[in-house]
DNA sequence: GGAATTTACTGGCATATACCACTATATCTG
DNA sequence: CAGATATAGTGGTATATGCCAGTAAATTCC
């Protein structure tokens, strides 16, 4: 399986490389929907908050605010999210799913399911969700501050 | 650290969102030198292997032929790394680094270091060693196949 | 209460990455 | 050998993602 390049040294570079083999295997399995792992991804995550403000939405992805307002433009444009203006505080803006939004997410967690289960098929249940853990503690907050200030126990 | 949301479910949000965060944290410690994480690893790849053509630089990157042409754009632009045409077959180009392609990941190669032995460091060695292989037998053509086709022994 | 600061978002620019259509070579086949 | 097919790259278009500079609204601080 090519044991000699950097992915073998540097997590980084592993990471990436599984993160676009995936990526190719999930959307082939989301098949001709049209849209993207991400856009799954973000639909669910939006559908699970409820109406999550821009910048809460950012952080829980571990996403740039930035990249968060791009990525979700097709979105926008093609219907699925609308945003909605906070009245509590104007500075904030709210995501929430369309009608048509709610429906195709249903329709994809449908196809997702399959990916998944051959995913952890592949790679073993249990395994997938030890790795699940670890991407996810890899992604916290409290990781990227051990990471970037050393451990002070 | 945020258990609730798809990426506990979903492997490949998951691996998406652990991407994001330590693209982030080995970017920062690469530090000034302007160049991305992905540009690090292309550049340590392409040294390995020497004088690598496209497609085999893109297959062992598991990444696409034409991203991988289109993310070599600014490092040839930056003169780090550029094409020659191969005489046996004229179809095929190679990519080697230049002197300054080479001065510059040894360069990187330091700080790169010192990003990956925090990783180890905060993560545990022996954990991060097995993350690795366990990416690189999810980015193997064999896993691909598996869960395309089923495990079929 | 008004100036200074912080917070939330937007828009522009740059890289990362994929798909498709097209071109140039090479190989295969009758 | 000529036509069919396969292989390697290129260029266009679209999404993914980050940084920075700006804007507007809220909060803080005399």
């Amino acid at each position: 399986m090519a044991n000699d390049g950097i992915w073998m040294l540097c997590t980084n570079s592993a990471i990436r490389r599984a993160s676009r083999q995936l990526g190719q295997l999930y959307e082939d399995a989301m098949g001709d929907t049209g849209l993207k792992g991400t856009q799954f991804t973000l639909l669910s995550q939006i559908r699970q908050d409820g109406q999550p403000a821009l910048k809460a939405l950012a952080e829980a992805m571990v996403m740039d605010l930035s990249a968060l307002g791009h990525t979700l433009k097709p979105l926008i444009r093609d219907g699925l999210v609308e945003l909605v203006a906070d009245p509590r505080d104007r500075r904030v803006k709210r995501v929430r799913l369309t009608t048509l939004g709610e429906a195709k997410q249903a329709d994809l967690v449908a196809r997702w399911q399959v990916a998944q289960s051959r995913f952890d098929q592949v790679f073993g249940a249990e395994k997938s969700a030890e790795l699940r853990r670890a991407l996810a503690l890899i992604s916290s907050p409290e990781f990227a501050d051990a990471f970037e200030n050393g451990l002070r126990n």
